[in-house]
DNA sequence: TAATGGATCATTGGATCCAATAATGCTATT
DNA sequence: AATAGCATTATTGGATCCAATGATCCATTA
């Protein structure tokens, strides 16, 4: 409805960002609502719905759909539609593997291209993030950390492929983030990584951040074990 | 036509379902041509011809190419199409980085699951591979001795990344492969691996492979460079 | 003759339409 | 009353159609 004004707006304006296609526009609201849980896992996403919403028609939608599925945020059978695609525990301890060598590759490379200065920026965002004044929520703003430190390594491939996983695990690490008392560990476990990065050494760096993202991994397995337990009863 | 047969081996890897969509055929179809080399880097992927050549309309083949762009394979710019999207030899670094940590993850966890049984397949494999006498190529040979190798981690998020960058990086290992006298020294190198794995010590299985997967990269390298210089000329 | 402006053409993204598949609900029969 | 079979409905995948964007080619002019 207003949705159609706001893109014919946004096309007529000459537009200097990447263009703006319906079909962008669905996959960004959909991995949106997904990211923030807003999307349940196993929630049918229906095409005509979707599309109602953002103003289109199916096919853009259909597109969107398609290219979430390829990075595993969906899951599509054929006639049978989409759903989205949630993380068993097994799947979630997957997830995390990857990111610990992916990111520990990253961050082997961004450690000798960082100045000071970039690790400065660091502290700052961990003491906001602890502090809660950020403009973002706990886990946006733990998400940003991660992906602002491993961006200095400036390989797209392994940044995209890094940024799929962190969209995975989001849902359930912002479900994790709402119980209290897990951020002191964390912190403790983040000034480790601020350290290692500050003798920028490539190999030890590596194998903090590897270390560093399997942290988390009990702590969140425990979570989701107690939350399978309030489902079954 | 014989190609469907092996189509569908690779399908179900991922897809539960192996039902047979237009656009499913549309991407087995297009991805094998590009890692064949038939589809060169920048050449352009016009949905209409290719449509034609498959007996579809063009609708599938969008799909499709979305897929492949999402995967890294192809490049697509808004209203201006789709083109193979080539490797630098920056790139081609970075692909052979991630293979590394990745099937260094996927061996470490696949190395406490194989029975000696199957690291003499893979020896098999191997002799195949180095007497030519294997049904496949040799570049393809050595993408199944890896995927089987790797298969056995059971993790078919990490199975997919991993087979995605084979797919990147295999028209370039085809062109270098068929130049002569790399054999022995990968023979070697392999052999290293097979040893790890009799260990069945997973730290020292992951850090072989990765070594093993950037033993490579400097040959390749220099390969690239060597065409870039007759592409000058 | 080179460059610029515009008109034409090709190709893309998106909407609508149609056919095929799966889900649902009803009826009839035991 | 329960279940098998059938018909209806909903939803998906694919084809065609339309509008809009970008590329190409030509003519006009400096």
């Amino acid at each position: 409805m207003v949705a159609i004004v706001h893109r014919q707006f946004r096309a007529m304006a000459y537009s200097p960002t990447p263009a703006w296609t319906a079909e962008e526009e669905a996959y960004q609201f959909i991995q949106r609502q997904i990211r923030l849980g807003h999307f349940p896992a196993a929630a049918r996403l229906v095409p005509e719905a979707i599309a109602a919403e953002i103003g289109t028609s199916r096919m853009p939608v259909r597109g969107a759909l398609r290219r979430l599925a390829s990075e595993g945020l969906v899951d599509i059978r054929t006639n049978r539609g989409a759903v989205v695609r949630g993380l068993n525990e097994r799947e979630m301890v997957e997830a995390f593997e990857m990111r610990a060598v992916l990111e520990g590759l990253a961050t082997r490379h961004a450690v000798v291209a960082m100045a000071p200065a970039h690790i400065h920026r660091l502290i700052d965002m961990l003491d906001q993030m602890e502090r809660g004044v950020a403009y973002l929520d706990w886990t946006s703003a733990h998400r940003e950390f991660h992906e602002y430190l491993c961006g200095f390594c400036g390989q797209p491939r392994l940044l995209g492929q890094i940024s799929d996983l962190h969209s995975a695990v989001e849902p359930y690490m912002r479900l994790w983030a709402a119980q209290p008392g897990r951020i002191p560990r964390v912190r403790v476990s983040h000034e480790e990584l601020i350290a290692a990065l500050e003798t920028r050494d490539p190999v030890r760096a590596e194998s903090v951040m590897r270390q560093h993202v399997m942290n988390t991994v009990p702590a969140l397995q425990a979570f989701l074990k107690s939350q399978d337990e309030q489902v079954r009863t």
